[in-house]
DNA sequence: CAAATTTTTGACCGGTTGGACAAACGTTAG
DNA sequence: CTAACGTTTGTCCAACCGGTCAAAAATTTG
């Protein structure tokens, strides 16, 4: 266990946030090893030695960080819910996630760097309070399966595909501008792809009938 | 335009090769600021200074992978044609995504490190090569709408969200084998992951009416 | 064989990086 | 004022890292 959190002083709140939103900008761009305390320093307006008065190694930043990520990144799915319509819950929490993906993207960043690596710093967590997170939820939609309200396939993989392609807009960023283009890859983009997921997932690419 | 390949012997062919192999796994599990020349080297089973003799820079190594990967990538792109049916074509390109993920997961986060980058050293390619290969296909994709064999969607969308479903079992390896835990993370999950997109692909979530 | 060429290595260098530290500075309370 | 406490900074250090270099070892060539 952790001991108990640790008294601070107004300034001392107030400069740690400065950093962790510092820190979130220069770690989201260039990973944990590409980032140095110099740049998060420069970023957050102070000196190297003033910034490690506040987190005392590089380390403790990039934790926190990540604490605090999880939580809000785990929210939507979380407030996926039992009751009410099941097509209308599915469609609300992947465009709860293209919300996130449009704006957190560093958020999101930070995250498919750290699992890229191999998840170092995380894995328990993904093992532990993840993993109970996501079954619950696949047995909430093997439910609505079972009572005929969505289609019968595989729950694991339905979250899976719903990560991955909402997260895509905001990992693989410049890929999607690079391939739209001038025109079509502006701030339309994300209406773009919430219509096209929806469709997707509701109706796939088999012609109507 | 580069001058013309140079001349290498069998040695500095066999070598390079070595280099290549263990530079891929370096790179792919620490990122390129992450990785070091040592590491490599060691990898490789070979000196530092050795290693340099047949790649004068680290970037040198880095930019000889990634020219290596994007051809191979973006093969199964190629492939989709305008012959045959519609609906099976894009089945067999989600496949064979899918099984590059499978096979080649190094590959995949290579690419995705440099992506989540900004893509620093490949934007050129990303904007170039990628989109106009890219509009070529979502051309194609777009004939078929018109001919009613597909449902009528947005083609560049559709591309993005099968390069992220698959792309995900390579790149969120860690996160997919955590979550569904020793039982089913085993290597049956790509076979249940392809049953999986495809059914979502094809028909969607919508309950057979 | 010997000469020429290629390959390998140990030693080294300059720059960067994470972090330590003590001293200085500022603020507040008595 | 002074003492106590919190904050900031300049300086420094050891480890690491990318890359050089000269010289040795191995290989190829004549």
């Amino acid at each position: 266990m952790e001991g108990s959190a640790p008294r601070r002083t107004r300034i001392q709140q107030e400069k740690r946030e400065v950093i962790l939103e510092a820190a979130l900008e220069v770690f989201s761009a260039n990973g944990f090893r590409g980032s140095t305390i110099d740049q998060i320093a420069e970023a957050a307006g102070m000196s190297k030695p003033n910034l490690l008065y506040y987190f005392r190694r590089k380390e403790d930043i990039h934790e926190t960080l990540m604490q605090r990520l999880l939580d809000t990144w785990l929210a939507p799915l979380r407030e996926l819910d039992d009751i009410g319509d099941p097509l209308t819950e599915l469609r609300s929490y992947i465009r709860r996630k293209l919300e996130m993906a449009r704006d957190f993207p560093r958020e999101s960043r930070l995250f498919a760097n750290e699992i890229l690596q191999g998840a170092p710093r995380i894995k328990p967590m993904l093992e532990g309070e993840l993993k109970t997170l996501v079954d619950e939820k696949a047995a909430v939609i093997k439910g609505w399966m079972r009572a005929g309200k969505i289609a019968r396939t595989d729950p694991w993989h339905l979250i899976f595909s719903i990560w991955a392609t909402t997260q895509h807009y905001a990992d693989f960023d410049v890929q999607v501008r690079a391939v739209l283009g001038a025109d079509r890859g502006g701030d339309g983009r994300f209406e773009d792809a919430a219509r096209f997921l929806e469709q997707l997932f509701l109706d796939g690419l088999k012609p109507k009938g």
